[in-house]
DNA sequence: ATAGCCTTGACC
DNA sequence: GGTCAAGGCTAT
């Protein structure tokens, strides 16, 4: 691809960047990858291996407790535990062939073809984020990068252990090989003596085997078939299925409130606050939308407060991501609302109740009633992206974990957990939107319009308390407080 | 048996 | 017609 064999050596010096070179690395003994073979990139030793093994269907035992270590100057010592980590890394038996045929294009095809868009947008998101994982500290032990919350085998940002130490932890090919086609090498890793995940377990399989992609297209006898014993991965014979959902997306999604629960608790408290007053002092359209704020607000706090991964951290620093980042989460809380609402010519407030856009421009100021359209225009374009909860549930936590948040204890995990939460967010969107292939970027795209349009609300917010027309005690004046205290 | 290089052929 | 992952070949 890159004609990287007669480059004179100024162009290869100056070419070093970052790029391509780091990321080309076999997830089973760490030599150069050659290209896709059988499910992923691998280098040309371990296909060719994988290939004898598959085809000639040998079995090997290890010598030792088959848990040796497998890189470029030990593969050759133990085939056993090469295969078993060929395997554990996503290596397809399916995609040897039965019958042999040579060349043209198998099912997996377009999958290779996801990857490598995944990958570009990989790429294109480190470049955009400023190199971070580049600049991180060189050698920090998997241990201490690994904040991966357990549970998942996907999308964590670190490498199996005993790989290639010298590989930045963050950036080997393995998190997003394994997260689209098996389990983690990790994932092995971090339970090595626990089961295999089902598909790969080892059980007393009748001698129907893996039937080849091809053997469709000849009358297949069961002689055309490769007899290797493990069982299919894709037992219902079709093309491949698409990978499961990233667990951190469903995790993700599965910390977000129960909206109606939200929206009667938040009602229930407005109705018993307005019950609690006579006739004369009755509050205000505009008091009644800051309650409402301040109660959404309370609500994303306690959201936060119960969330993976914030939960882990000290209350000192869950302050800080908090005081940044409120506004942001109760602005995306807002727009999100009007997508689903959407409505072009209505709010739909987190009470379940419905505001005529003409009645807010007729009873607030100019700037709310800008402020209200900028949001709508948000919302409008969001409609357009068809986002979708589970994205909302990730951009959540990527304004929460800001890693821009100066003065962190753990700053180190709010990296991690933001670059985890990236990957998890990019996996499903190409994923789930094979189709678009620009929607995590359009996404991201929208978070500084969404920031900037928090900080513009908070302006409002504060000239409004300046003038004194916001109710007191309140957590939306506390919180503006605190995040002027901050900078 | 290994691994680098070669040939093949469905899909774009 | 080019691409590139399959299988094949062959020195070590």
């Amino acid at each position: 691809e890159r004609g990287d064999k007669g480059v004179p050596l100024m162009v290869g010096v100056m070419d070093y960047n970052y790029d391509e070179d780091l990321e080309e690395l076999c997830p089973v003994c760490g030599d150069k990858v050659s290209g896709y073979h059988y499910g992923l990139l691998t280098c040309e030793s371990c296909k060719g291996f994988f290939k004898r093994t598959v085809q000639n269907k040998k079995r090997y035992t290890c010598a030792e407790n088959q848990e040796c270590k497998i890189d470029k100057t030990q593969r050759k010592r133990c085939p056993c535990c090469r295969f078993q980590k060929c395997l554990d890394v996503g290596m397809r038996l399916e995609a040897v062939r039965a019958d042999r045929m040579r060349g043209g294009r198998n099912k997996f095809g377009p999958m290779y073809k996801r990857d490598r868009a995944m990958k570009q947008q990989k790429k294109a998101l480190i470049r955009s984020t400023g190199f971070k994982l580049e600049s991180a500290p060189p050698q920090l032990s998997p241990v201490q990068t690994n904040y991966g919350f357990t549970g998942t085998l996907h999308s964590l940002p670190s490498v199996p252990k005993g790989l290639m130490p010298s590989i930045p932890a963050s950036i080997t090919p393995t998190d997003y090989e394994a997260s689209l086609y098996g389990p983690s090498s990790l994932g092995v890793a971090m339970q090595p003596h626990g089961p295999l995940p089902t598909q790969y377990m080892c059980t007393a399989f009748p001698s129907r085997a893996i039937k080849s992609e091809y053997s469709d297209h000849h009358t297949s006898s069961p002689e055309s078939l490769v007899g290797y014993p493990f069982p299919d991965v894709y037992p219902s014979g079709g093309s491949p299925q698409p990978p499961p959902l990233s667990p951190l997306v469903l995790e993700l999604l599965r910390c977000d409130p129960d909206e109606m629960q939200v929206q009667s608790k938040i009602m229930a408290f407005l109705q018993q606050e307005q019950s609690g007053r006579g006739r004369q002092d009755r509050l205000s359209t505009f008091s009644l939308m800051c309650r409402m704020a301040d109660q959404t607000l309370f609500s994303i706090v306690e959201w936060a407060r119960s969330c993976i991964f914030f939960k882990e951290l000290k209350v000192g620093d869950q302050m800080k991501l908090l005081h940044n980042c409120w506004s942001e989460l109760l602005v995306l809380d807002h727009v999100f609302r009007q997508v689903q609402h959407g409505k072009e010519s209505s709010l739909l407030l987190v009470t379940g109740q419905e505001m005529d856009l003409s009645s807010v421009g007729s009873q607030a100021g100019l700037s709310l009633s800008g402020l209200v359209q900028r949001g709508q225009e948000l919302a409008g374009r969001l409609l357009a992206l068809q986002v979708d909860r589970r994205e909302v549930a990730c951009l959540k936590f990527l304004l929460l974990f800001n890693p821009n948040v100066k003065l962190l204890e753990n700053q180190v995990f709010v990296e991690s957990v933001q670059e985890q939460v990236n990957g998890a967010l990019l996996e499903y969107t190409v994923c789930t939107y094979p189709l678009y292939l620009d929607k995590f970027s359009q996404l991201v795209l929208h978070l500084p319009e969404l920031r900037a349009l928090s900080t513009q609300a908070e302006d409002y917010l504060c000239y409004k308390h300046l003038s004194g027309e916001v109710p007191c005690n309140n957590l939306l004046i506390e919180m503006l407080h605190a995040k002027k205290a901050c900078i």
